[in-house]
DNA sequence: AATGGACTTTGCTATAGTTCAACAATGCTA
DNA sequence: TAGCATTGTTGAACTATAGCAAAGTCCATT
């Protein structure tokens, strides 16, 4: 168990993820920096969620992503080494991970689906339609980077959506 | 092992994926409509390719994809019942196909990355990097497709290349 | 209650990308 | 080899979204 005032990083990017967090309370998001050094969301998570760069967790190379408390957050995490006997002495935990990747997998495929053939507007209505405790939860500024606009522009877009 | 010749489908959207496709020989697309009746490209697979509706044919609902050979294409196929039979006798393929997920998942995340922080010529480059032999082989309307641009841009960007 | 800092809104201009229409090039098929 | 299909190119007008700046709002801390 750990805890993380607001504001405070689990992981910062080129850092090598050595942990898998499960949320037991707060929220966070995953963000990565792009080489214009903008934000981007890549995820939020909140109570009973599973996160982490398992990428660099995984494949032991160093982190594109950054995670980020944005609320007082309490985590578990599990270790490599626990991570790794689990995979080697329960036959469940191989199980449970494989339908993790599976439907992580699938998420990621209708967000590919949803970035193609959506309008900024449309992502933001399938936003509030998909996590309608997180809108309020988060701020607009993070809702604007997670769909891909700026504050600004989503800002527009709901005073135009009042009309 | 079946064969299908150019333009034909594989899968139509709505049907049930009832097999995953090997490709032996060819070229095919996945593809989706939207609800303008557009299509967008999700991906394109070549000889020793894994690739269907994972989903639909995972959890048994309709195929949100199309897939359409665009060469005379060699396929070899596993059915349902062959899949169902591999996962409950042969661990190996358990362990296979969770890592093929795992891959699959940290595919799709680097694409989302990219969708949000690329420019159009940017994912264009990075497209022709990444897939230089599918440059040739796939019309500059498909690759528009998938990088999520219309054909006429596609072909701006490749004349200011030039100069 | 006052101050400062972060977030949101508004309006204006700039740019990226789309749409449409016409034409050119290329590739199939007879 | 001609003829038709499809694909690629070009340019002009249009639309969605970004960028910037200023003002307004919402908190948290003194």
């Amino acid at each position: 168990e750990k805890r993380y005032s607001k504001k405070e990083h689990l992981l910062y990017a080129s850092d090598y993820a050595k942990e898998v967090f499960f949320i037991s309370s707060g929220c966070v998001r995953t963000y990565i920096l792009d080489y214009n050094g903008i934000e981007h969301n890549i995820s939020f998570a909140v109570e009973n969620w599973w996160l982490g760069d398992l990428q660099s967790f995984i494949t032991q190379t160093p982190a594109a992503q950054n995670i980020q408390a944005l609320e007082d957050t309490v985590i578990f995490s599990i270790s490599q080494e626990n991570w790794n006997s689990l995979i080697k002495e329960v036959p469940e935990f191989v199980y449970y991970t494989r339908i993790l990747f599976r439907n992580t997998m699938f998420t990621h495929e209708n967000r590919i689906l949803q970035n193609l053939s959506f309008t900024a507007e449309e992502r933001y209505n399938y936003f509030l339609k998909t996590y309608p405790n997180l809108s309020h939860r988060v701020s607009q500024k993070h809702i604007a980077s997670y769909i891909g606009i700026t504050p600004e522009f989503l800002s527009m877009l709901r005073a135009r959506k009042k009309r």
